[in-house]
DNA sequence: AGCACGCCGACT
DNA sequence: GTCGGCGTGCTC
């Protein structure tokens, strides 16, 4: 018997199969999905590898397998096949996604955490003093653990007998007092501490009915079905969730919600664990230590946990049974992975809907495009809630002009109407949330003289100023640099700040109110492991007025006193250079407007823009997510673009500049000769609009087209051609419809 | 990727 | 004469 195996490591080199023989007494153990290691390479050195086919025959001379250990399945390596090819990278890569966290360190390998404990007994009673021997770090300590190993039940005396040692491991122990050394496993939840009191279910109303009972007959019947739950914010499309999960569990099934990264928030969680228990729960998301991931992992691995929230990468884990899949808030950018496998989570998800025969239900006020052309062409079945199922209206929206605030000599960042809204929000004692999508304080500085913008010197883009730190930052490579107070150029001191920041518009803020209390949350103040869920307390709890942050105020949170939001610019999101341009605008407004008045308190949104006509601000004050989307589909489809074709990036980057424009050209040939004839656009290979990141230059060829089984093959074929070029520095990647076209 | 081999220049 | 730096090629 051979197995073909993809070796573990991601080489684009190594991006295929090498056979090995099983020897008879593996035969039995090896099946598609198993982990191996063989032999390989001129060393022979063993590496890890995924078994991911089996033959008979080998045309090469074929290596023994040494090892097996069954991990995998073999539709999860079928998987992992489907995506390489998909999305253009390597299957080991792929494979990686879907193993246990922490299983492809080297060293510090994550596993099961078992502490060794030094246990004490007095009168068989067990009075749990313990410690963990695994920090142990002295030789003297280690021989006297050891001493205590090997003779249980030994006393102190004995111990300073044989080792001359015992303090600083058993100091609170006496001299007869009986120890022995007992493992114990160490569960690290990250639902530990929670203590949320039990939730019944909700009432449905009309219309969460009708839309439960579609999916639910889904459900009974076993059947593959894409359902769009389009509700406006607050219309409970979180209940109609929760009962439907408990549906898929009454049918001894489990069930997988993914969310955005931004939104798993405490509150949201706290939901799901009222109405489950935390037992039946197991979450994954980028805020874990890989140990807490281990273990949830596990727990899912162990079908102790039934249902799976989390972000993008839980789609892959390792949940049996699965009921249904619920993907909320589904036009949210971070379900397409921007890195290497660039996968679309919605689009696995759909996947193995399909193969596990359960519906897939799609959550939005705001859906994507894409996906509510399809639900009105009947590719997926639309469910509509219209109504806020606590019967709070939706706010009222103000569309501010800054061009006439301008004129009227207003050059401050708020304008004469919102500030009197902030004064009066804060006489009354409510809560206002401002948000501006853009952090740091400024968006560069330039030299008045001479126009001398202080660039990255690794990046071609400009730095950010941060005045907390008093420091340039640029937000692609990290770069730090002190201001210069002189021109380097001229030698001018006439350096002015461009732009506003959430770091600027804090410091105006507290400025124009002296005696409001604000907060800030932009990525720069929640990098640590809780400060997210600190910031938000805090802004909750103890009446902070205001909230000042870029997107991640805008998710999923529910603030009861929030009666005042505040948009200081609609315009950034709207001046970039993407065909969604319009359709974010939208998304981030309307979210932003679902902010207020959750509750009987009437909410007020206060929309300040240069474009005051433009159509996706006009809907967005209109709260018309219907003709937003019939005057954006209209324009796509005149102009060929998603949902009409696919957008397909071919990125390249390189140290050098001969390289990447022969690279980009040898794959433009490739593609005019092959694409052209089934129907696709090719563009000419140019710099892109941030032509250097990390001293790295970068190009790329755009191409438009319905992406096919044919054009997939052709994209991969030239790939391969390109890995044969053996290239010195230059990487190609593809992307299908990415989400940053820069 | 990661490792060995081999070619070539620098230095004991 | 030999040490080592890096370019090249291969892995069932």
């Amino acid at each position: 018997m051979i197995a073909e195996v993809i070796i573990n490591r991601s080489a684009k080199k190594l991006n295929r199969t090498f056979d090995y023989n099983v020897p008879k007494e593996f035969e039995e153990l090896i099946l598609i999905g198993s982990k191996v290691l063989v032999p390989f390479g001129r060393t022979k050195k063993l590496e890890e590898a995924y078994v991911v086919g089996i033959k008979e025959k080998s045309n090469y001379e074929v290596k023994d397998i040494s090892r097996v250990k069954n991990d995998l399945t073999d539709k999860q390596i079928e998987l992992a096949k489907w995506m390489a090819k998909r999305y253009f990278c390597n299957i080991s890569d792929c494979i990686k996604l879907m193993t246990a966290p922490g299983s492809n360190r080297e060293k510090n390998k994550i596993q099961e955490k078992t502490i060794n404990c030094v246990y004490l007994k007095k009168d068989d009673e067990t009075i749990g003093f313990e410690i963990d021997t695994g920090a142990i770090k002295s030789d003297k300590q280690k021989k006297v653990i050891k001493f205590i190993q090997d003779n249980p039940g030994c006393t102190i005396p004995e111990i300073e007998l044989f080792t001359g040692y015992t303090r600083g491991i058993v100091k609170t122990l006496e001299k007869n007092d009986y120890i022995e050394i007992i493992q114990k496993k160490i569960e690290r939840n990250p639902l530990i501490n929670k203590d949320v009191k039990q939730t019944d279910k909700l009432k449905l109303t009309e219309e969460q009915r009708l839309a439960y009972d579609k999916i639910e007959n889904a459900i009974k019947k076993e059947k593959y079905e894409q359902f769009l739950l389009y509700g406006v914010t607050g219309s409970g499309k979180t209940e109609v969730y929760l009962q439907l999960i408990e549906k898929a569990l009454k049918n001894n099934k489990t069930a997988v919600v993914l969310v955005p990264e931004i939104s798993l928030t405490p509150q949201m969680i706290d939901r799901f664990v009222a109405r489950f228990g935390k037992d039946a729960i197991a979450v994954l998301h980028s805020k874990l230590s890989i140990g807490e991931r281990f273990d949830e992992w596990n727990r899912i691995k162990e079908e102790r946990a039934k249902i799976v929230i989390g972000a993008r990468s839980a789609i892959f884990a390792p949940i049996k049974n699965i009921g249904i899949i619920i993907i909320d808030e589904e036009h949210d950018s971070s379900y397409k992975s921007e890195m290497s496998p660039r996968y679309n989570a919605k689009e696995i998800a759909k996947k193995i809907a399909k193969e596990e025969h359960i519906p897939l239900v799609l959550g939005s006020a705001t859906p994507d495009l894409n996906t509510y052309y399809k639900a009105n062409n009947g590719n997926i079945t639309k469910l509509t809630l219209t109504k806020r199922a606590n019967a709070s209206n939706l706010p009222t929206v103000k569309v501010i002009d800054l061009k006439q605030e301008l004129a009227n000599g207003n050059r401050t960042m708020l304008s004469v109407n919102l500030h009197t809204a902030i004064e009066r929000n804060i006489k009354a004692k409510k809560q206002t949330i401002l948000f501006l999508n853009r952090r740091g304080y400024s968006t560069f500085i330039m030299c008045r003289d001479c126009g001398y913008v202080v660039q990255c010197p690794n990046c071609n883009i400009s730095l950010t100023y941060h005045s907390f730190q008093n420091k340039l930052k640029c937000h692609y490579c990290g770069h730090e640099e002190k201001v210069a107070t002189v021109c380097p150029e001229c030698h001018s001191k006439k350096i002015r700040y461009f732009g506003t920041g959430t770091q600027k518009l804090e410091n105006e803020i507290r400025k124009m109110f002296p005696k409001a209390t604000t907060i800030r949350m932009d990525v720069d103040t929640v990098n640590k492991k809780n400060s997210h869920e600190v910031i938000l307390n805090k802004f909750k709890n103890d009446g902070i007025d205001i909230l000042i942050g870029t997107q991640m105020v805008v998710k999923g949170h529910h603030f009861p006193n929030v009666t005042l939001v505040g948009v200081i610019s609609a315009d950034s999101s709207l001046n970039i250079d993407d065909y969604r341009a319009n359709e974010r605008t939208f998304q981030i407004l309307t979210q932003v407007a679902g902010r207020a008045g959750r509750e009987k308190l009437e909410g007020k949104v206060i929309i300040q823009t240069y474009n005051p006509d433009n159509f996706s601000i006009e809907c967005a004050r209109k709260q018309d997510y219907d003709l937003f989307y019939e005057t954006e589909i209209a324009l796509r489809k005149q102009l060929k673009y998603p949902p009409f074709c696919d957008i397909i990036v071919i990125g390249f980057n390189s140290l050098t500049e001969d390289e990447i424009k022969n690279t980009s050209n040898f794959v433009y040939e490739y593609l005019i000769q092959h694409l052209n004839k089934v129907n696709f656009k090719v563009f000419k290979p140019l710099p892109s609009p941030i032509d250097k990141i990390q001293n790295r230059f970068r190009w790329r060829i755009i191409v438009k087209g319905i992406m096919t089984d044919e054009a997939n093959v052709v994209l991969n074929n030239c790939l391969q051609n390109v890995v044969e070029l053996n290239l010195k520095s230059t990487r190609v990647s593809i992307d299908v419809n990415p989400n940053n076209m820069m």
